[in-house]
DNA sequence: ATTGTGAATGTAATGTTATTACATCAATTG
DNA sequence: CAATTGATGTAATAACATTACATTCACAAT
């Protein structure tokens, strides 16, 4: 199996159960507030949720917001959003919403920090936690 | 109190200790395990930890490294950190070293990002996680 | 058909991180 | 000294995540 190209198709039936609900929500979902809206879909345990999380990261179709520990459905999941490079990210703290985009100069500017330190790039995160404009 | 050129001198007993074993440690700690350390000095419950560390953020002596769910003091704590803007992160997986980094540009283009997109900043996260010169 | 393999699942228990609630103490000020 | 505010002590609980182990499923090789 590759991840390229991923579709929901081809998921298994926790992993497309996960996906749906994060597909769903108008805002990020804690693991476990995605495992109470899929009781009665027979999930049991938080394992349940994690594992399909961490296979739906994998394939990315799902992020995870580091800095309010929840997870949510990519904005472009057709392409896995892997094909983007660095992703970034708006939460507003009112509604939940969040954004995501891609900027290259940022991008570029950190990838040219790494190199100068020698420092091998693994997962970047970027969040900016505020007010939507929504919200304001 | 003012907040600016705060010093560790004026900090309480709690805080003070609690600043002190995230300045001598090589790496980010959790609050649990600066609780463990700080048993001896009379620490007894992980609130104790949250509350000093709670200032310690506001002052600017202390980060909150939000990917890993660590803390680690401030690079440059003379001014507080909050002087420099915008803060990034290195952290090695191998051997928990963290850099602190300041990019004008990165700074720019997230601010140019938020303003087109009327969102408000509040408090914004940016972390590369990988691994150190030294670990390679 | 059978068996071997790897991926996915089910379940329980536990580990780790963070907060709520409430009582007390200390410093400052009016 | 009373009133207020910030800091502290303690217990309990909530929220987030992993380990361990048994089982099942899909599928390829025999």
């Amino acid at each position: 199996m590759t991840t390229q190209h991923m579709t929901t198709q081809q998921l298994t039936r926790n992993q497309g159960l996960v996906f749906d609900v994060l597909s769903h929500s108008g805002s990020p979902l804690s693991a476990y507030s995605i495992l109470d809206k899929l009781r009665d879909s027979g999930f049991r345990a938080p394992l349940q949720v994690y594992r399909a999380l961490d296979k739906l990261l994998e394939f990315g179709l799902v992020h995870r917001l580091e800095s309010i520990n929840a997870f949510v459905a990519c904005a472009h999941p057709e392409d896995g959003c892997h094909a983007h490079g660095l992703t970034a990210f708006t939460i507003c703290e009112t509604c939940g919403k969040v954004d995501e985009f891609h900027d290259h100069v940022i991008e570029d500017r950190l990838k040219g920090f790494a190199k100068d330190r020698n420092f091998k790039t693994g997962k970047t995160t970027i969040e900016i936690r505020g007010t939507c404009a929504g919200c304001a």
